[in-house]
DNA sequence: CCGGAATAGTTGAATCTTCATCCATGTTGA
DNA sequence: TCAACATGGATGAAGATTCAACTATTCCGG
């Protein structure tokens, strides 16, 4: 597991060195000498009905994908690519627009290629680009499943919330997404 | 890609078989002869701020918890089985409780099991049954790993809303995870 | 009490993700 | 102009998750 790659593996946050801290030791150690600030029995539900209604909503999502042949992350790239000028937009570009690794995208684009849903192509201005394009069988593909999973989406979770939680929903993800993004 | 091993692979969705339908193939049936219902502007905000948010929070959180060499995933694992009895759970308890598969958790504990953070033991009342049970060195992990995790979900969460808001998501999530639930 | 069905959990192979590294191209500044 | 450096992306190995069996035990109807 996890814990061998660990990359203070062995000292255990404590800085052997010399003087020198990292800001990461800093911030551990601030933690460290505090107390911990736990989290209010409201704060609690909140943060774990987040959690547990993503976990239920990612998986139900997904099987109801799986009955077309595709996963979440394919629906999302082929979304993406069919909102884009001429189907097509840059690895980098598609890596943030669906917030992954770009080396986790270029597995995905080469799963998806070998499915016939989207093609390569080298990009002439910068010859070290490329583009994911969306093929024929991807687009007719999105056209065909977007109404399924709208569907889900509805039946799941937008139907079930009133157009006022829905507004505070993303009131208060708003200022996370700005936050994390600043961060990356 | 997981095209290839579609379940419905090669007859797209339409039944070739006499005159019987499952009741997948009348839902798919059902969306097939209506207007598709399009998310509003409004619900496609919130349903992306949901996504987003959720994926940016999980990465930061995996992130923070490298740290100590741990994944969100054996975190949890870690939390349930601080917070029961004797410090052990059964196998699909603990499943259900973090919401995974019993074969995803079977090789997450042996993974575990492996770092020295849990051990197995079988039970006894049943003996097809099979505890896992925090180790010393998981609960001291635990302990020590907590404050720090806490303080990021307050940081990059928690402390970005209101209280309002916290009641809030916990009201719009709680019929999501409950119909949710009803459907495993 | 027996035989079949259900339950608890494990296993190995296939798929997917992460990590580290690498190659090719582009940019910058001396 | 050219050597460093940065950027875009691909790659292979290692780690994690899913899927489809499979074993061992328990439950249940007759």
């Amino acid at each position: 597991m996890s814990q061998e790659r660990s990359r203070h593996g062995g000292r255990n946050g404590q800085s052997v060195a010399a003087s020198s801290t990292t800001s990461e030791e800093r911030v551990i150690a601030a933690v460290n000498d505090e107390e911990p600030r736990w989290l209010s029995t409201m704060e609690q539900r909140a943060w774990r009905a987040h959690l547990t209604a993503h976990k239920l909503l990612e998986h139900r999502l997904d099987r109801d994908l799986q009955t077309f042949g595709l996963s979440v992350n394919d629906y999302e790239i082929l979304v993406n690519l069919s909102e884009s000028a001429e189907h097509r937009m840059r690895m980098s570009d598609l890596a943030d627009a669906t917030i992954q690794s770009r080396s986790r995208l270029s597995h995905q684009i080469s799963r998806m290629e070998a499915a016939g849903l989207v093609a390569r192509e080298t990009c002439v201005d910068d010859r070290r680009g490329t583009f994911a394009v969306l093929t024929e069988h991807g687009w007719a593909t999105i056209q065909q499943v977007a109404p399924h999973h709208v569907a889900s989406v509805r039946q799941h979770f937008i139907d079930l919330l009133t157009d006022d939680q829905l507004r505070e929903l993303e009131a208060a993800y708003s200022p996370v997404v700005t936050h994390l993004k600043s961060l990356r």
